[in-house]
DNA sequence: CTGAAAGCGCTAACAA
DNA sequence: TTGTTAGCGCTTTCAG
């Protein structure tokens, strides 16, 4: 391993000024800079990023808390949020969580403000207590997707406004002449997707359609709770003639659902979910949805976080507004049939 | 933040005891041992990883280079290798190179040795040359996922054995009395998919199955280029009762391919991809894949990587063999037709 | 414009 | 059993 001391050996001054000629700090004589350049190439020194952070204090890399990277609506998130942090040399470490609190706490006691300048957190079972604790500690957080733009989690976020999300599903069912629409809800009734259903059920109630609680499941966010959850609400209401999914893993579940109960979609069942996954790209058919701004919510993430570090976290908890979700129409919704 | 030589203050030790008791090292009373850590409690001290790593010369992180963590094979390749990489401390820093030799470099020469131990590398367009060389600055490099294990790459990796994936795939087909079958290679002849393809090609010759070249089609590694490449063979080729794909992506492409053109699965046309990634459990009909061990792969990387950054990399670029790949019958393949 | 020196927080011999 | 003493490699005042 190349250090700064031999490089400085090599081109004749002190480790001082070749720091100051690669971090282009201070004024360097231009014979001087292209000796230590000179050097530098020839030794090929790269500089130690650990000696650098404990020298500055903080450590070019951002921590991306996430339940499980393999959930499939991560990866993308975590691709953005990468690109981003990278335009500012910072790396980005996964942690997965796993769902599990105990784990979270132990990410967040290794990495806050030691290994990671910043945290950033999706929607998980992490307990707001610890993120205040890392907060409090010095170490900013970020919440990434705030399903809740209206009200404010008391931690710095970027929101995304999921209630016009649901909202959103819901007109366009209203619009293809639906009135008989089930409901699948990926999350508990108080959980982490109730605003979209919210944003569903205001709509359905403005346009005077009804919607009784027996037609919404409550479930699992993944294929197959939502396709247990299409299962029954199809068995039990066979009138039903589109339902909506608060995400795009159990829409797909329904898909599934009804194709095993040989329903044709959209002929015999429109199914709308929200996110607007790779998978619902991929699926067939393509699965309509509500799209939701995944790579515009990481790089305001990353750029938010990374503000809270400049100012050492100093700030007004604020919240920062994600573009607004838009409506992608496949072929999984259609017209009403009469 | 908290530092070690306040707890010892606290304490009435000094910091070497502190640290001590802190890694379980050395000989310590028992009772300064509840001082201390009392202290660490009281004042709620987090050892500085970064400053940890700097004093033992190490990092106590792993980088995982992919092309983009987006592909959908990453993630769960991805989440074992972090779970791996956990059970001994380590974190997990992703890298999207992006098919970027640049950007790949860049990766390298910054974390590799300073930021991070080791590098497991992902099938890719990184440079072998690069490797090379970030592993002669000392900085222990893993291939993960070579795919052949009776060449070496003269790098330390973890194989799999896709040349008798694609036989597998190719006897299932065989099995099933297809006899006039489709290929997909999902890189170029000569590329990374190119042993499963051979694997394909060796079965088909010793049952005395003709496969021309004109029904092979190398495309790109994604479900777009599958359903292209399967367009234009099912096109061009009318009576192919099967298509074997090289990876789950462009299978899935041909059996929206096929879907698109009326015919069905598997009654017109089986269809069999590798890997066995998420997608090809939860796509409809299911896909019959022939399984890759992608979690024991990443933990034997892991492990592996570790084994050589104890041993100072030194050892003879190993190559440790993953188990074998087996097929998953599911939905998509069936008997031929007579 | 360049050098000298102190120190980031921790670990690791070696003494006592 | 505990303390002392050096650094790890880099940045950063502050002198010269």
């Amino acid at each position: 391993m190349t250090t700064l001391a031999e490089v400085a050996l090599r081109a004749g001054v002190t480790p001082a000024t070749v720091s100051n000629v690669l971090r282009k700090r201070g004024k360097v004589g231009a014979a001087t800079r292209q000796r230590v350049l000179d050097a530098v190439e020839f030794l090929g020194y790269r500089p130690h990023l650990t000696a650098r952070a404990l020298a500055e204090g903080s450590a070019p890399t951002l921590a991306l808390m996430v339940t499980s990277i393999a959930n499939p609506f991560y990866p993308e998130f975590a691709l953005a949020a990468e690109r981003a942090a990278r335009k500012n040399g910072r790396f980005l470490i996964v942690c997965n969580t796993n769902e599990d609190p105990v784990i979270s706490r132990a990410y967040l006691d290794q990495i806050a403000g030691t290994l990671s300048e910043g945290v950033l957190v999706m929607n998980s079972r992490i307990g707001f207590d610890d993120l205040h604790t890392t907060r409090a500690r010095g170490t900013p957080v970020v919440l990434c997707m705030w399903e809740r733009p209206d009200v404010s989690p008391g931690l710095p976020c970027v929101a995304v406004d999921f209630f016009a999300a649901g909202a959103l599903a819901a007109q366009h069912l209203l619009d293809l002449g639906h009135t008989r629409i089930g409901a699948i809800i990926g999350s508990q009734p108080e959980g982490v997707q109730a605003a979209r259903y919210a944003g569903f059920c205001h709509t359905l109630k403005a346009a005077g359609v009804a919607h009784p609680a027996q037609e919404a499941r409550f479930t699992r966010d993944a294929v197959q709770g939502g396709y247990e959850a299409a299962c029954e609400l199809l068995t039990e209401h066979t009138d039903l003639t589109a339902i909506f999914a608060t995400n795009d893993l159990p829409a797909l579940g329904a898909m599934h659902a009804a194709a095993d109960r040989g329903m044709r979609i959209p002929d015999d069942l429109s199914v709308i979910g929200i996110t607007d996954i790779q998978l619902a790209r991929e699926s067939r058919p393509g699965l309509s949805t509500v799209a939701v701004p995944t790579d515009a919510a990481a790089t305001m993430a990353v750029e938010l976080l990374e503000a809270l570090i400049e100012s050492g976290g100093h700030c007004e908890t604020p919240m920062r507004i994600a573009p607004e979700p838009v409506l992608v129409q496949r072929a999984s919704t259609g017209r009403v049939r009469s």
